[in-house]
DNA sequence: GTCTATATGGTGATAGAC
DNA sequence: GTCTATCACCATATAGAC
Protein backbone atom coordinates (compact mmCIF):
# COMPACT_ATOMS: atom_id res chain seq x y z
CA UNK A 1 0.00 0.00 0.00
CA UNK A 2 2.38 2.94 1.85
CA UNK A 3 1.32 5.81 -1.39
CA UNK A 4 -1.11 4.22 -4.17
CA UNK A 5 -2.22 7.21 -6.38
CA UNK A 6 -5.16 9.15 -4.79
CA UNK A 7 -6.83 8.66 -7.90
CA UNK A 8 -6.96 4.95 -8.00
CA UNK A 9 -8.15 4.40 -4.72
CA UNK A 10 -10.85 7.07 -4.97
CA UNK A 11 -11.90 5.07 -8.35
CA UNK A 12 -12.37 1.52 -6.49
CA UNK A 13 -13.94 3.22 -3.65
CA UNK A 14 -16.46 4.70 -5.91
CA UNK A 15 -16.95 1.37 -7.81
CA UNK A 16 -17.48 -0.08 -4.46
CA UNK A 17 -20.09 2.42 -3.23
CA UNK A 18 -21.91 2.01 -6.57
CA UNK A 19 -22.34 -1.76 -6.49
CA UNK A 20 -23.36 -1.17 -2.86
CA UNK A 21 -26.00 1.73 -2.93
CA UNK A 22 -27.03 1.28 -6.66
CA UNK A 23 -26.48 -2.86 -7.36
CA UNK A 24 -24.49 -3.84 -10.69
CA UNK A 25 -26.59 -2.43 -13.20
CA UNK A 26 -26.13 1.33 -12.15
CA UNK A 27 -22.41 0.83 -11.06
CA UNK A 28 -21.74 1.10 -15.23
CA UNK A 29 -17.93 2.88 -15.60
CA UNK A 30 -19.57 6.23 -16.84
CA UNK A 31 -21.19 6.25 -12.70
CA UNK A 32 -18.10 5.29 -11.76
CA UNK A 33 -16.17 7.60 -13.25
CA UNK A 34 -18.34 10.42 -12.00
CA UNK A 35 -18.78 9.87 -8.71
CA UNK A 36 -14.69 9.51 -8.50
CA UNK A 37 -14.94 13.26 -10.28
CA UNK A 38 -13.00 11.39 -13.44
CA UNK A 39 -13.73 11.06 -16.87
CA UNK A 40 -14.91 7.89 -18.26
CA UNK A 41 -11.44 7.78 -20.16
CA UNK A 42 -9.32 8.67 -17.11
CA UNK A 43 -10.76 5.91 -15.40
CA UNK A 44 -9.95 3.32 -18.46
CA UNK A 45 -6.72 4.57 -18.06
CA UNK A 46 -6.21 3.24 -14.34
CA UNK A 47 -8.59 0.29 -15.33
CA UNK A 48 -8.02 -1.30 -18.53
CA UNK A 49 -11.29 -2.99 -18.11
CA UNK A 50 -14.14 -3.37 -15.86
CA UNK A 51 -12.69 -7.29 -15.01
CA UNK A 52 -9.78 -4.92 -13.60
CA UNK A 53 -11.82 -2.84 -11.05
CA UNK A 54 -13.80 -5.84 -10.06
CA UNK A 55 -10.34 -7.38 -8.93
CA UNK A 56 -9.22 -4.72 -7.33
CA UNK A 57 -12.31 -4.30 -4.74
CA UNK A 58 -11.99 -7.81 -3.99
CA UNK A 59 -8.57 -6.87 -3.36
CA UNK A 60 -9.26 -4.58 -0.87
CA UNK A 61 -11.77 -6.66 0.72
CA UNK A 62 -9.31 -9.53 1.23
CA UNK A 63 -6.78 -6.92 2.84
CA UNK A 64 -9.53 -5.12 5.42
CA UNK A 65 -10.77 -8.74 6.15
CA UNK A 66 -7.19 -9.70 7.06
CA UNK A 67 -7.21 -6.51 9.48
CA UNK A 68 -10.22 -7.38 10.62
CA UNK A 69 -8.86 -10.62 11.87
CA UNK A 70 -6.25 -9.04 13.82
CA UNK A 71 -8.44 -6.68 15.65
CA UNK A 72 -10.86 -9.66 16.21
CA UNK A 73 -8.38 -11.87 17.59
CA UNK A 74 -7.08 -9.30 19.82
CA UNK A 75 -10.34 -8.11 20.86
CA UNK A 76 -10.85 -7.98 24.92
CA UNK A 77 -14.45 -9.01 24.70
CA UNK A 78 -13.82 -12.27 22.71
CA UNK A 79 -14.00 -13.40 18.71
CA UNK A 80 -17.64 -14.02 18.63
CA UNK A 81 -18.97 -10.77 20.95
CA UNK A 82 -17.02 -9.03 18.21
CA UNK A 83 -18.37 -10.43 15.54
CA UNK A 84 -21.62 -10.32 16.50
CA UNK A 85 -21.12 -6.97 17.70
CA UNK A 86 -19.22 -5.65 14.59
CA UNK A 87 -22.11 -7.26 12.19
CA UNK A 88 -24.57 -4.04 12.61
CA UNK A 89 -21.37 -1.18 11.91
CA UNK A 90 -22.12 -0.52 8.07
CA UNK A 91 -20.17 2.24 6.06
CA UNK A 92 -16.98 0.86 7.17
CA UNK A 93 -14.63 0.12 4.35
CA UNK A 94 -14.32 -3.50 5.33
CA UNK A 95 -18.36 -3.13 4.96
CA UNK A 96 -18.79 -1.53 2.06
CA UNK A 97 -15.80 -4.19 -0.08
CA UNK A 98 -17.79 -6.85 1.58
CA UNK A 99 -20.83 -5.56 0.10
CA UNK A 100 -19.59 -4.57 -3.26
CA UNK A 101 -18.09 -8.09 -3.49
CA UNK A 102 -21.33 -9.61 -2.54
CA UNK A 103 -23.07 -8.04 -4.99
CA UNK A 104 -20.48 -8.95 -7.75
CA UNK A 105 -20.79 -12.74 -5.81
CA UNK A 106 -24.12 -12.83 -6.79
CA UNK A 107 -24.13 -12.29 -10.16
CA UNK A 108 -21.70 -14.83 -10.46
CA UNK A 109 -18.58 -13.48 -10.36
CA UNK A 110 -16.22 -16.57 -9.98
CA UNK A 111 -13.28 -14.95 -8.48
CA UNK A 112 -15.95 -12.94 -5.74
CA UNK A 113 -17.14 -15.93 -4.92
CA UNK A 114 -13.74 -17.52 -3.83
CA UNK A 115 -13.10 -14.67 -1.97
CA UNK A 116 -15.96 -14.82 -0.19
CA UNK A 117 -15.59 -17.93 0.54
CA UNK A 118 -12.15 -17.59 2.32
CA UNK A 119 -13.61 -14.12 4.27
CA UNK A 120 -16.42 -16.55 5.90
CA UNK A 121 -14.46 -19.40 6.47
CA UNK A 122 -11.78 -16.95 8.18
CA UNK A 123 -14.37 -15.80 10.42
CA UNK A 124 -15.33 -19.28 11.59
CA UNK A 125 -12.45 -20.24 12.18
CA UNK A 126 -11.35 -17.40 14.92
CA UNK A 127 -14.79 -18.02 16.14
CA UNK A 128 -13.97 -21.65 16.62
CA UNK A 129 -10.54 -20.51 18.44
CA UNK A 130 -12.95 -18.83 21.37
CA UNK A 131 -16.10 -21.42 21.23
CA UNK A 132 -15.08 -25.28 21.66
CA UNK A 133 -18.06 -26.49 20.14
CA UNK A 134 -18.33 -26.19 16.77
CA UNK A 135 -22.27 -26.00 16.20
CA UNK A 136 -22.43 -23.54 18.94
CA UNK A 137 -19.60 -21.69 17.26
CA UNK A 138 -21.95 -21.96 13.98
CA UNK A 139 -24.67 -20.89 15.44
CA UNK A 140 -23.09 -17.66 16.93
CA UNK A 141 -21.78 -16.71 12.95
CA UNK A 142 -25.17 -17.40 11.73
CA UNK A 143 -26.32 -14.79 14.11
CA UNK A 144 -23.75 -12.66 13.02
CA UNK A 145 -24.79 -13.23 9.49
CA UNK A 146 -28.32 -13.02 10.32
CA UNK A 147 -28.03 -9.38 11.44
CA UNK A 148 -25.36 -8.59 8.92
CA UNK A 149 -27.64 -9.13 6.04
CA UNK A 150 -30.49 -7.40 8.26
CA UNK A 151 -28.73 -4.10 8.72
CA UNK A 152 -27.11 -3.94 5.18
CA UNK A 153 -30.82 -4.22 3.98
CA UNK A 154 -32.35 -0.68 2.43
CA UNK A 155 -35.70 -0.96 3.97
CA UNK A 156 -36.70 0.45 7.36
CA UNK A 157 -37.99 -2.44 8.83
CA UNK A 158 -34.87 -4.08 8.66
CA UNK A 159 -32.53 -1.35 9.46
CA UNK A 160 -34.77 -0.38 12.78
CA UNK A 161 -35.46 -3.56 14.00
CA UNK A 162 -32.49 -5.64 15.19
CA UNK A 163 -29.46 -3.13 15.36
CA UNK A 164 -30.99 -1.19 18.57
CA UNK A 165 -31.58 -4.48 20.26
CA UNK A 166 -28.10 -5.24 20.03
CA UNK A 167 -27.43 -5.96 23.51
CA UNK A 168 -30.08 -8.17 24.34
CA UNK A 169 -28.93 -9.96 20.96
CA UNK A 170 -25.03 -10.14 23.06
CA UNK A 171 -26.63 -11.28 25.42
CA UNK A 172 -28.26 -14.42 23.94
CA UNK A 173 -24.76 -15.34 22.79
CA UNK A 174 -23.73 -15.14 25.92
CA UNK A 175 -26.19 -17.71 26.76
CA UNK A 176 -25.35 -20.33 24.31
CA UNK A 177 -21.75 -19.76 24.95
CA UNK A 178 -21.88 -20.53 28.68
CA UNK A 179 -24.93 -23.01 28.23
CA UNK A 180 -27.74 -21.21 30.14
CA UNK B 1 -55.44 -17.32 -9.76
CA UNK B 2 -57.41 -20.49 -11.02
CA UNK B 3 -56.04 -20.72 -14.46
CA UNK B 4 -53.70 -18.06 -15.10
CA UNK B 5 -52.61 -18.65 -19.05
CA UNK B 6 -49.72 -20.39 -18.69
CA UNK B 7 -47.24 -18.02 -20.86
CA UNK B 8 -47.43 -15.64 -18.39
CA UNK B 9 -46.09 -17.66 -15.56
CA UNK B 10 -43.46 -19.44 -17.61
CA UNK B 11 -42.34 -15.80 -18.00
CA UNK B 12 -42.19 -14.46 -14.40
CA UNK B 13 -40.58 -17.65 -13.62
CA UNK B 14 -37.75 -16.97 -15.63
CA UNK B 15 -37.51 -13.44 -15.01
CA UNK B 16 -37.12 -14.60 -11.39
CA UNK B 17 -34.59 -17.46 -12.45
CA UNK B 18 -32.85 -15.02 -14.43
CA UNK B 19 -32.41 -12.78 -11.12
CA UNK B 20 -31.19 -15.26 -8.48
CA UNK B 21 -29.20 -17.27 -11.20
CA UNK B 22 -27.32 -14.26 -12.66
CA UNK B 23 -28.63 -11.57 -10.99
CA UNK B 24 -29.93 -8.05 -12.42
CA UNK B 25 -27.72 -7.39 -15.43
CA UNK B 26 -27.87 -10.39 -16.95
CA UNK B 27 -31.61 -10.51 -16.40
CA UNK B 28 -32.84 -8.60 -19.73
CA UNK B 29 -35.45 -8.68 -21.52
CA UNK B 30 -34.63 -10.59 -24.47
CA UNK B 31 -32.52 -13.51 -21.92
CA UNK B 32 -35.61 -13.58 -20.18
CA UNK B 33 -37.76 -14.38 -23.41
CA UNK B 34 -34.98 -16.77 -24.58
CA UNK B 35 -35.74 -18.79 -21.05
CA UNK B 36 -39.48 -18.74 -21.09
CA UNK B 37 -39.45 -19.58 -24.83
CA UNK B 38 -41.06 -16.83 -25.97
CA UNK B 39 -39.45 -14.07 -28.40
CA UNK B 40 -38.85 -10.90 -26.86
CA UNK B 41 -42.10 -9.09 -28.54
CA UNK B 42 -44.17 -11.98 -27.19
CA UNK B 43 -43.15 -11.37 -23.26
CA UNK B 44 -43.54 -7.61 -24.23
CA UNK B 45 -47.59 -8.59 -24.89
CA UNK B 46 -47.91 -9.88 -21.75
CA UNK B 47 -45.84 -7.29 -19.59
CA UNK B 48 -45.58 -4.09 -21.46
CA UNK B 49 -42.65 -3.02 -19.23
CA UNK B 50 -39.49 -4.45 -17.12
CA UNK B 51 -41.49 -2.90 -14.11
CA UNK B 52 -44.21 -4.85 -14.86
CA UNK B 53 -42.90 -7.72 -14.67
CA UNK B 54 -41.18 -6.94 -11.55
CA UNK B 55 -44.52 -6.15 -9.74
CA UNK B 56 -45.46 -9.68 -11.44
CA UNK B 57 -42.41 -11.20 -9.17
CA UNK B 58 -43.12 -8.90 -5.94
CA UNK B 59 -46.80 -10.61 -6.37
CA UNK B 60 -45.68 -13.94 -6.51
CA UNK B 61 -43.77 -13.67 -3.50
CA UNK B 62 -46.38 -12.22 -1.68
CA UNK B 63 -48.77 -14.95 -2.93
CA UNK B 64 -45.48 -17.96 -1.82
CA UNK B 65 -45.23 -16.47 1.34
CA UNK B 66 -49.10 -16.19 2.63
CA UNK B 67 -48.68 -20.04 2.05
CA UNK B 68 -45.85 -20.12 3.78
CA UNK B 69 -47.04 -18.50 6.97
CA UNK B 70 -50.06 -21.12 7.09
CA UNK B 71 -47.85 -23.71 7.09
CA UNK B 72 -45.70 -22.04 9.36
CA UNK B 73 -48.00 -22.02 12.14
CA UNK B 74 -50.13 -25.17 11.15
CA UNK B 75 -46.70 -27.00 11.41
CA UNK B 76 -46.47 -29.22 14.58
CA UNK B 77 -43.02 -28.80 14.99
CA UNK B 78 -43.32 -25.50 15.91
CA UNK B 79 -42.69 -22.00 13.73
CA UNK B 80 -39.44 -21.37 14.82
CA UNK B 81 -37.59 -24.91 13.86
CA UNK B 82 -39.93 -24.54 10.71
CA UNK B 83 -38.43 -21.00 10.43
CA UNK B 84 -34.89 -22.16 10.74
CA UNK B 85 -35.40 -25.53 9.00
CA UNK B 86 -37.11 -24.49 5.83
CA UNK B 87 -34.17 -21.52 5.51
CA UNK B 88 -31.68 -24.34 3.97
CA UNK B 89 -34.48 -25.42 1.39
CA UNK B 90 -33.47 -23.65 -1.82
CA UNK B 91 -35.21 -24.23 -5.31
CA UNK B 92 -38.73 -24.02 -4.02
CA UNK B 93 -41.41 -21.29 -5.39
CA UNK B 94 -41.42 -19.48 -2.25
CA UNK B 95 -37.31 -19.13 -2.34
CA UNK B 96 -36.76 -18.20 -5.78
CA UNK B 97 -39.29 -15.30 -5.45
CA UNK B 98 -37.57 -13.80 -2.16
CA UNK B 99 -34.32 -14.00 -3.70
CA UNK B 100 -35.44 -12.89 -6.78
CA UNK B 101 -36.97 -9.88 -5.17
CA UNK B 102 -34.16 -9.94 -2.70
CA UNK B 103 -31.67 -8.93 -6.01
CA UNK B 104 -34.33 -6.11 -6.80
CA UNK B 105 -34.43 -4.41 -3.46
CA UNK B 106 -30.44 -4.87 -3.21
CA UNK B 107 -30.43 -2.16 -6.23
CA UNK B 108 -32.47 -0.13 -4.87
CA UNK B 109 -35.98 -0.90 -6.07
CA UNK B 110 -38.62 0.63 -4.03
CA UNK B 111 -41.66 -2.17 -4.06
CA UNK B 112 -39.19 -4.90 -3.38
CA UNK B 113 -37.52 -2.97 -0.61
CA UNK B 114 -41.42 -2.50 0.68
CA UNK B 115 -42.33 -6.34 -0.11
CA UNK B 116 -39.55 -7.52 2.12
CA UNK B 117 -40.13 -5.60 4.73
CA UNK B 118 -43.33 -7.35 4.88
CA UNK B 119 -42.31 -10.64 4.39
CA UNK B 120 -39.45 -10.49 7.02
CA UNK B 121 -42.59 -8.90 9.67
CA UNK B 122 -44.43 -11.55 9.17
CA UNK B 123 -42.21 -14.32 9.91
CA UNK B 124 -41.09 -12.87 12.96
CA UNK B 125 -44.51 -12.14 14.11
CA UNK B 126 -45.06 -15.97 13.86
CA UNK B 127 -41.74 -16.56 15.88
CA UNK B 128 -43.16 -14.53 18.51
CA UNK B 129 -46.67 -16.04 19.15
CA UNK B 130 -44.28 -19.56 20.01
CA UNK B 131 -41.29 -18.01 21.59
CA UNK B 132 -42.46 -15.45 24.05
CA UNK B 133 -39.44 -13.47 24.72
CA UNK B 134 -38.77 -10.97 21.98
CA UNK B 135 -34.91 -11.17 22.02
CA UNK B 136 -34.88 -15.13 21.65
CA UNK B 137 -37.74 -14.95 19.38
CA UNK B 138 -35.02 -12.35 17.41
CA UNK B 139 -32.20 -14.24 17.83
CA UNK B 140 -33.59 -17.85 16.51
CA UNK B 141 -35.33 -15.42 13.06
CA UNK B 142 -31.50 -14.16 12.79
CA UNK B 143 -30.59 -17.96 12.50
CA UNK B 144 -32.64 -18.78 10.09
CA UNK B 145 -32.11 -15.65 8.15
CA UNK B 146 -28.24 -16.12 8.35
CA UNK B 147 -28.29 -19.94 7.56
CA UNK B 148 -30.35 -18.76 4.32
CA UNK B 149 -28.22 -16.17 3.03
CA UNK B 150 -25.32 -19.46 3.69
CA UNK B 151 -27.24 -21.24 1.98
CA UNK B 152 -28.31 -19.36 -1.11
CA UNK B 153 -24.92 -18.00 -1.74
CA UNK B 154 -22.91 -19.69 -5.05
CA UNK B 155 -19.71 -20.85 -3.20
CA UNK B 156 -19.07 -24.23 -2.36
CA UNK B 157 -18.13 -23.32 1.06
CA UNK B 158 -21.46 -21.63 1.85
CA UNK B 159 -23.50 -24.42 0.43
CA UNK B 160 -21.61 -27.16 2.58
CA UNK B 161 -20.62 -26.29 5.67
CA UNK B 162 -23.82 -25.45 7.49
CA UNK B 163 -26.89 -27.11 5.66
CA UNK B 164 -25.02 -30.52 7.26
CA UNK B 165 -25.34 -29.81 10.28
CA UNK B 166 -29.29 -28.13 9.94
CA UNK B 167 -29.73 -31.24 12.85
CA UNK B 168 -27.34 -29.99 15.41
CA UNK B 169 -28.18 -26.03 14.70
CA UNK B 170 -32.02 -26.74 15.58
CA UNK B 171 -30.74 -28.25 18.74
CA UNK B 172 -29.22 -24.80 19.38
CA UNK B 173 -32.48 -23.03 18.68
CA UNK B 174 -34.21 -25.50 21.39
CA UNK B 175 -31.59 -24.30 23.86
CA UNK B 176 -31.99 -21.05 23.22
CA UNK B 177 -35.83 -21.77 23.49
CA UNK B 178 -35.91 -23.28 26.59
CA UNK B 179 -32.92 -21.85 28.57
CA UNK B 180 -30.56 -24.49 28.90
C1' DG C 1 -2.67 11.25 -16.53
C1' DT C 2 -6.65 12.97 -18.09
C1' DC C 3 -9.60 14.35 -21.64
C1' DT C 4 -12.90 14.04 -26.06
C1' DA C 5 -14.43 11.45 -29.87
C1' DT C 6 -15.83 7.38 -31.74
C1' DA C 7 -16.61 2.37 -32.94
C1' DT C 8 -19.37 -1.61 -31.74
C1' DG C 9 -22.64 -4.08 -29.66
C1' DG C 10 -26.38 -4.53 -26.14
C1' DT C 11 -31.11 -3.03 -24.16
C1' DG C 12 -35.91 -1.40 -23.57
C1' DA C 13 -39.70 -0.43 -26.01
C1' DT C 14 -42.86 0.46 -30.34
C1' DA C 15 -45.19 -0.77 -34.76
C1' DG C 16 -47.19 -3.65 -37.46
C1' DA C 17 -47.37 -8.34 -40.04
C1' DC C 18 -49.35 -12.91 -39.35
C1' DG D 1 -50.88 -14.03 -28.95
C1' DT D 2 -46.74 -14.29 -30.99
C1' DC D 3 -43.51 -12.86 -34.26
C1' DT D 4 -39.92 -9.69 -36.96
C1' DA D 5 -38.21 -5.21 -37.82
C1' DT D 6 -36.84 -1.13 -36.15
C1' DC D 7 -35.56 2.99 -33.15
C1' DA D 8 -33.35 5.63 -29.69
C1' DC D 9 -30.41 5.15 -26.10
C1' DC D 10 -26.76 3.25 -23.08
C1' DA D 11 -22.39 0.54 -22.07
C1' DT D 12 -17.71 -1.06 -22.84
C1' DA D 13 -13.66 -0.20 -24.82
C1' DT D 14 -10.17 2.08 -28.17
C1' DA D 15 -7.56 5.95 -30.33
C1' DG D 16 -5.47 9.81 -30.10
C1' DA D 17 -5.28 14.97 -28.65
C1' DC D 18 -3.50 17.75 -24.86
Amino acid sequence: MSRPPLAKEKIVDAYASMLCDEGERAATIEATAARAGVSKGGLLYHFASKEALAQAVIEGLLQAHAEDLERMSASPEGASRYFVRTSTIIGSELDRYFLAVLRLAQSGHEPSIEALDVVHAGWLDLIRVEVKDKYVAETIMLIGEGLYYQTSMPGPWSKGTFAKDLEHLLLQVERLKNGN
